[in-house]
DNA sequence: ACCTGAACACCGTTCAAGT
DNA sequence: ACCTGAACACCGTTCAAGT
């Protein structure tokens, strides 16, 4: 079911998806009962297909295996990014995958709070690089040349009124190497160790006092 | 033209649109091409308003400052998350915003592959933030109470069959004092953190050797 | 130049009617 | 129980026709 308009694009509209079905119509009212509906389960199915991290691995090296599971599962169907969190009523699917991450992360030492800034850091960050890779108008090869250089010459004055953005088209992203799925690295990389770092600050601080380290681990102490 | 449907929801339709102009159904088209220019300008009026870095400032304080004006223009303006990157023709303010902020970066030291770096992780994670706040059922005053409740009573064998969802419910979301807003301080804080040490990595890297410190400043250093 | 009604090809959803 | 045609209230967009 879902299988269909994930190959396709976001034009899926109940009478296309009936027709798909070989049903003709809208009697697909009589097995589910809105659209909405139909989208839930869609949510759920792409919840399933994320990987989960399995307990004996580290935490580090689990995180960043869920995170690019998620970011390929994304890649996959585009369309399930803007609507991931906004269904308000969650499938088993949904439940499980947050029970188990949320598990592995308090079995690996991390307390509520700290778990939650976890979730909260790297979600965020998967979502919102699966967002922008995923409005990028890349060729198959995975570079943005031809967008890019066709927006540098609809304004040939760029060079001259924005000169920072045309030096960075011109000495980064245009050059043969550069693909921007590869930045994913680099932010997962300085958030895990982010994380180590603030996680090592709970559970240890090296010295005694250090009432409140700006930055990581401030708020929401309380519980 | 822009302030009526972003007071409103998005349901922006042209026959409302004309009908809150006066104006009577569709000479809309005389002067706009199609509703994707008039999305265009839109997304172009959003990034108009969003706070540009000034020269004086240290750049953790610029780009502290930077990530909350957008957070705060993205809450007012929730239709235009899903729709700020894949604009493929960017307005003039787009290009302003990005090329002051690169402008910025650079004049702050960081290389133009450091830059981009920043720029990536900074917006997926403000935007990525931005997303799952948008679509967090909150009543006014930012608590997700009254919906984290009625999920925990549609299911009661919640706590049996997701117990760490569970608690992570009863020991934190639920208390009284919390709120997910302020999540989003602690990944910022971290993310300025590890941007701060990997642009002292990269400039001057006090251990002489040090081949690749794992992590961050891998990739990408050709140019 | 600017606006308009009618029309086209679509939507999600309801409802009485069929088997 | 399951499906269906017709209908309702919408969409974005085109186009010939008005002033």
């Amino acid at each position: 079911m879902v299988l269909a308009d994930s190959g396709g694009i976001e034009s899926l509209s109940m009478r296309k998806l009936a027709g798909e079905l070989g049903i003709e119509a809208m009697s697909l009212y009589h097995h589910v009962k809105s659209k909405e509906d139909i989208l839930d389960g869609m949510v759920d199915i792409v919840f399933g297909e994320m990987e989960l991290p399995s307990p004996g691995e580290a935490w580090k090296t689990a995180m960043r295996r869920r995170a690019e599971s998620t970011r390929a599962v994304l890649a996959r169907h585009p369309w399930a990014i803007a609507i991931l969190d906004s269904r308000t009523t969650p499938g088993p699917a949904t439940l499980r995958y947050s029970d188990t991450v949320i598990g592995y992360l308090r079995a690996a030492g991390f307390s509520i709070p700290m778990a939650a800034h976890a979730l909260s850091i790297l979600d965020s960050y998967v979502r919102g690089f699966a967002m922008q890779e995923a409005s990028l108008p890349l060729d198959p090869s995975g570079s943005i040349q031809a967008a890019t250089e066709s927006i540098l010459e609809q304004q040939p004055m760029m060079s001259n009124a924005f000169p920072h953005l045309g030096a960075m088209a011109a000495e980064l992203i245009l050059k043969p190497g550069y693909a921007y799925g590869n930045e994913f690295q680099f932010g997962l990389g300085l958030i895990l160790d982010g994380l180590e770092r603030a996680l090592a600050t709970e559970n240890g601080p090296q010295r005694g006092d250090a009432p409140a380290e700006g930055g990581a681990g401030s708020q929401s102490a309380a519980s």
